[in-house]
DNA sequence: CTCTTTTTTATGTATGCACATAATAATTCT
DNA sequence: AGAATTATTATGTGCATACATAAAAAAGAG
């Protein structure tokens, strides 16, 4: 076999992998070996299997070797998005209304959530986001204005999003999701527009960026909207 | 600066992304200037470039260069779950039962999804899984019995899940996923024992493994459930 | 001045080699 | 035998070099 790629290698690896040349848990030949029958340099074999390890499908260990991983692990890429673009890739035309701003102190579950301090300086946003005429999602958001600082002034009411000015003014941040499904309170229903008790699909994200405790927000999306993943 | 790892390299250039020395979209220095710079190999400088891209950080493009990426992209990571594991990490004991197993000819949504011809042949299983005496899950899945066909006979009822015996038994599968929340209808409030109209959060989940699909499921969780990823 | 062809350039990749490192196996010491 | 030490081994990494490739820029043709 004469394939000298990477790539090759390691789809011909994979495809071992898949016919179940390998049990789950087992060990794969090593690298050397591996080399001499591709005919190629340990160097790309090494590659051809790192990758492999990083999608999840091997496991590889000094001295141990390489096996395959007996609880497949299949990861899904998710990204953030703006909700701007979530709307208008549909085609349909995006535009946002700010319900409140508010100074008032946060309940203590924002507290702890964001691990502010007694003189972290907190502001909280509700926004209500439509598509066409139809209401996409409420946002329920707190920031941490204390964290923001560095970043400048925050954009004022009727102008960019908070939403997009934060993806795109904090841009390298880390955080979490969480995805539920609740029913919509009668509150909720008539601010969103919606059928009384009707399903919203919930995500809750908190953002950091390097140890400071950035924002959380809560988006209840109106019926109709999902979440589409490639694993 | 003699930092001799790609390691410390890409942490290096995190930190010079994240600290605003380059803008969104800025292209950064090449690849040999950078090495010079870190005073190591091209190699390695390429590596750690390498990382960040796949990390959704930077996009590179040949003779274009390297830039910042404009809208930032985050990737979760997303493990698909063993529903017996989901519920026992939480400390309740699961169970499940087969509600529906027949060979009805599926409809036609389904066999669109799963790429069906007219001599395939096609089972329905309906099972409801349990977490102590509450409803956890309703799973509807339709399977493509000639794509199994390799990987010997489908477990009988009451033995292991499906669930499981898919993903241990044809685990290097790919597939893609839809996250939606519903309301549950008179017939599936009943079936679940949850109130009419409750919130279910739903999974529809269809797998392929090398051009042949295997099956597809819609999963409908009780009130409660949720998803939760680290960006 | 537009369209085509050629050159340039930054990243992409393959290779041989050397050494690092972690984990296991073998050995030695008590 | 059991504990501590040393050797072995498979992967991990860095480097110099050479060539591949895509895309942009420059040059040339009409």
């Amino acid at each position: 076999m004469a394939t000298h790629s990477h790539h090759d290698i390691r789809q011909s690896l994979l495809s071992r992998i898949q016919s179940g040349e390998w049990a789950l848990g087992a060990l794969i030949p090593g690298e050397m070996q591996l080399a001499e029958e591709y005919g190629c340099a340990r160097t790309t074999v090494n590659r051809a299997l790192r990758t492999l390890a990083e999608e999840g499908l091997v496991i590889r260990k000094r001295k141990g070797g390489t096996r395959i991983r007996p609880n497949p692990v299949r990861t899904a890429k998710l990204t953030i998005p703006i909700i701007r673009e979530q709307v208008e890739v549909k085609g349909q035309s995006y535009r946002f209304t700010e319900l409140k701003r508010l100074d008032t102190p946060p309940p203590k579950a924002i507290t702890e959530t964001l691990h502010l301090t007694s003189h972290d300086d907190v502001l909280y946003v509700e926004t209500l986001h439509f598509a066409d005429q139809a209401v996409f999602a409420l946002e329920k958001r707190w920031l941490n204005r204390t964290a923001l600082a560095p970043f400048g002034s925050l954009p004022r009411q009727s102008d960019l999003s908070l939403n997009e000015w934060l993806v795109k003014t904090v841009p390298f941040s880390n955080g979490d999701m969480r995805f539920s499904a609740i029913s919509a309170d009668a509150k909720t229903a008539e601010l969103m527009t919606v059928p009384k008790r009707a399903p919203l699909f919930v995500i809750d994200r908190t953002t950091w960026s390097d140890d400071s405790f950035i924002t959380t927000t809560k988006l209840l999306h109106a019926p109709g909207f999902d979440v589409y993943l490639q694993v």
